[in-house]
DNA sequence: AAATATATTCTACATTTGCCGAATATTTAA
DNA sequence: TTAAATATTCGGCAAATGTAGAATATATTT
């Protein structure tokens, strides 16, 4: 499977979706939305929509509201757009891209020591 | 500084005048795409001016040709992209970065090991 | 059963992105 | 010094993205 690459207001309400771990109604995905990002219902309605007809999402008629359960898992989406800014960005090399986070101070010491033993562990 | 993340089509030039250590024109821009991707040269023109407006790029007149300087350190705006591809699908861990990618496949044991011995270096 | 709440669907609009032809300017060859 | 070649600028269009009001459907309260 390969999908189109999610925008970033998808994105957002897809990343709720899979953390649920359960179908969501539209309200209870607003809620998830942090503080400073209030959206009207229907803008998060008609990316819901979008995401249906994108095939992310399906949904199911509970009386009148409308639980998202999620078509696409949330791994391979993940290992897509990893590989893919690995592509674009790095070289496809994982070691330039730790590399330029490490240089630009992005890694504490824990993520890296984390990250070792993850290595070593294989 | 903060930039505004590049959309494909434009981030492609960008790459192509990172690469290249040294200005050049849209003829030269033109010639390192890939052969299945052909663009009009006013399309490569447009993504330049666009770029041009967002920043990323300045432009010196030779002549009747324009070359295209970058204004964006390449790996400024690599951090950003990284870190931001990190909080927004990886919940901001590297490790879990690295083990998607893993775990899907998509890396060879040199690119580990390439790591690990990065990482062993520090 | 009406009136009230509340959810979804439709429609719409501005901005951005992907692409390119026509018009225009500049250089070069005749 | 004019015609031919070639580069850039302008303008524009279709699709995608970000956002939300109006219309409609469905449930709940009285």
């Amino acid at each position: 499977m390969k999908y189109k690459t999610l925008p970033n207001s998808e994105l957002e309400l897809m990343v709720i979706i899979w953390k649920a771990n359960k179908p969501l109604t539209r309200m209870e995905i607003e809620k998830c939305l942090p503080k400073e990002r209030q959206l009207s219902k229907t803008t998060v309605l008609s990316f819901l929509s979008r995401l249906e007809e994108k095939g992310f999402v399906r949904t199911e008629k509970q009386g009148r509201n409308n639980y998202y359960f999620p078509l696409i898992k949330e791994e391979e989406y993940q290992r897509q757009e990893g590989s893919s800014v690995l592509k674009k960005l790095y070289d496809n090399s994982v070691k330039k891209f730790v590399a330029s986070l490490y240089d630009g101070k992005k890694l504490s010491k824990e993520q890296i020591d984390e990250l070792k033993d993850y290595l070593d562990s294989l």
